[in-house]
DNA sequence: CTGATTGCAAAGAATTTGCACTGCT
DNA sequence: AGCAGTGCAAATTCTTTGCAATCAG
């Protein structure tokens, strides 16, 4: 389950609604994140984009980036820099989940709990700090390469 | 409190019982690690390390902290990208935290919690995920420039 | 129309690498 | 003594910027 699409109303939409320009550039972009079934960095985003528009310049990726996050449309994320020192990007759901990578096979899983809503809670009342984004990330070994680890021991 | 000390036993002895080489320059960077009272990048810790060893390179810098990541004695941080994409530094501690990260002043908050510890224990139990390192990271606005903002309301 | 947005090309920031030399253990 | 670790310089990766041309509203 790696999917970063499912979100209630389509990006185009709530982008144009916030009265700010929709180039043709910018609708591909953001159709390309909305149908995107894996976290996308700079680079694919790019290459996917072209596939609709061969015009679109790297430049321009960056810079529509930088504007989402901004609008807090999607998320950035370093997947624990399993690949490089690249960013990954998400469209934002209705919560926030926290991603998990494993260092041996290199899957990312999603997970969301109350309990991280919770945290989320006691950090606004104790410090009075009001979060506008919130970005956790664990790396270690996730339960299938724990069980292939199983079966042959140690090596 | 942005303090990244105050560890039970040195770096360095911790280092060397682990039976690798303390060269000078790894004893110097990790000197310099230990008595940090704020969260170094890359370049600053360079910088500090010449002050006590001019010759220190910076690709000694990267190779040796990307050794103590390994070691876990150090976690990698990036401070919500507050000042570019570089990345920031501290050594482990006792208990994981959360880092706050004001986007208006800049200040960097820790915060720790039980929360925080079962939420990581309820990603072991439920997903049988093995979490060998944990990043958390808020961005928003703290406390105190909450408090300015209201002093003088919307401009 | 006209200012926001774009493509292009070049620059910039952070990090990594190949290789000959040095110095721990 | 031997090989892991280092300095140096160049290369790489990812991202940003200046500027003239374009296009959405």
């Amino acid at each position: 389950m790696e999917s970063a699409s499912q979100q209630r109303r389509s990006l185009v939409e709530e982008f144009s609604e916030r009265g700010l320009r929709l180039t043709t550039q910018r609708r591909v972009l953001l159709e390309v994140m909305q149908s995107a079934t894996e976290h996308l960095d700079a680079a694919s985003l790019l290459r996917l984009a072209r596939e609709r528009d061969a015009s679109i310049d790297r430049a321009t990726v960056y810079r529509t980036l930088e504007l989402l996050k901004k609008l807090r449309l999607v998320d950035e994320l370093d997947l624990m820099h399993l690949n490089g020192e690249k960013h990954y990007y998400e469209t934002r759901r209705e919560s926030d989940h926290i991603h998990l990578a494993c260092f041996q096979c290199g899957k990312i899983e999603e997970f969301g709990s109350p309990l991280f809503e919770g945290l989320k809670q006691e950090i606004s009342r104790q410090r009075g700090f009001r979060i506008n984004v919130v970005r956790m990330e664990a790396g270690g070994r996730c339960s299938a390469c724990a069980e292939k680890t199983k079966e042959k021991p140690t090596k």
